[in-house]
DNA sequence: CAGTGGTCTAGACCACGGT
DNA sequence: CCGTGGTCTAGACCACTGG
């Protein structure tokens, strides 16, 4: 008699060492969103039986996935997941006031043939079609942030006949229910250039006024790269902050 | 009877965990030359019957030191102090873009009060004296980058005595060999300033140009402050890269 | 109070490297 | 071959959190 979850363990490469195929499976379950942010995973004792395997080689793996920030483990309360939270990232870039989230307006939505770098990120062969979003992000009423956002077809195809109104201010949470698609990670690279005519006039700034230019590629668990996405705002309100580990 | 090793955890606060106590009273002893790069530590079996605790706890002191970076181990082979290797760190936390090493030339050197947030960076009564280096940094002959870097005395003090053109362009790794301090993570905070009239001629710039200002707070792997840093370039050269994981 | 994660023990056995 | 570090076990006890 063997538990579900450890012959889960049967996926996965047995001449490895015991905690790194346990971590492994650990890490795909939370991949999975087996557990929400408000629910504990099971406790160390618990996982152990599990799996089968000693407290002390679970209690390894446990310590390896927060030290990697995949969980967050507070004594007396429990394990719980820490799900990486890019809309949140993309706020510390702008000095916003408290933590209300920024409304959203779609100016325009487009099929159109891929940039270059945008087809250079997607890997995808010159003039395929792609979807292009066009959106202005709001701050208490207040325009303070340009976005061109570029998914590949015909993957993002849902968002391509969705209703724009019906889509949520924050776009990830969207990719998540309406294609399936969870972003995992991102690179973004930072410039600073000055406003165009039609910049200035969406971002209530003067033309040549500085402005700060942002340009994410996010990417898959798998490391695919399935955004781009360049964003402005006036440099005057700019305010970035990013921990090296 | 208690052995001399286990005796010298007695010079360590009695309320920290063991694990703490012994890992501090090894890296003391590895800053103090105890080992040179070409004679192993003793094996961890020796060194946990020297400490008189487990064989298990004494694996996660070493563990510890290995993933900060200060031994390196070899199955088979044995426990090493680390070698002067910074080529792995060097670019860590050089962040704007290129992949050439910047050249440095410091413009002064002074032990000065510290600034108000740099007291507080470094929790130090107002007034306490830091040391406080002016550089300009160089990319292809050229200056691009200006650095305002403070750090905390007396820690610092074989720093203030060395000949500054000693200094290598890259200061890390002469925390790492002239103080013994290891950069272990570090924040940084970015935004959007106007050059002031000294900041416009060293960077060769025009008074009032948009300039990056980047206050960076490196800490040890202890997670305390021993570096702050402000650095000013020219917006238009401009370029950042962060990876979100 | 019960349940959690944190610390620590005292081993056994394996994989690897140099002699 | 021997000694090294790497893996894994099967617990005990402590410290902290929340109800």
């Amino acid at each position: 008699m063997t538990s579900e979850t450890a012959a889960a363990l049967a996926q996965t490469d047995p001449r490895l060492p015991l905690h790194s195929r346990v971590k492994e499976d650990l890490v795909r379950r939370l991949r999975d969103n087996e557990w929400d942010a408000s629910t504990p995973l099971p406790s160390e004792r618990a996982l152990a039986d599990s799996y089968e395997i000693s407290i002390g080689t679970m209690r390894r793996v446990l310590a390896e996935a927060a030290a990697d920030g995949l969980i967050e483990r507070h004594q007396g309360h429990g394990t719980f997941v820490r799900r990486a939270d890019f809309q949140h990232s993309l706020f510390r870039f702008f000095r916003l006031g408290g933590d209300d989230v920024p409304g959203s307006r779609i100016l325009s939505r487009q099929i159109e043939p891929a940039p270059a770098p945008v087809a250079a990120a997607f890997d995808l062969e010159p003039d395929s079609v792609v979807l292009h979003l066009h959106r202005l992000r709001l701050w208490q009423e207040r325009p303070f942030l340009l976005e061109d956002i570029w998914l590949p077809l015909p993957l993002f195809d849902p968002l391509a006949k969705v209703e724009t109104e019906q889509l949520g201010a924050l776009l990830y949470p969207e990719y998540e229910t309406r294609v399936g698609v969870v972003i995992g990670s991102a690179s973004e690279e930072l410039s600073v250039s000055r406003a165009t005519q039609d910049q200035a006039r969406l971002l209530a700034g003067d033309q040549g006024e500085p402005v700060v230019r942002i340009v994410r590629r996010a990417r898959t668990h798998a490391g695919d790269v399935v955004e781009y996405r360049e964003s402005y705002g006036l440099a005057s309100s700019f305010s970035y902050r990013v921990e090296i580990n």
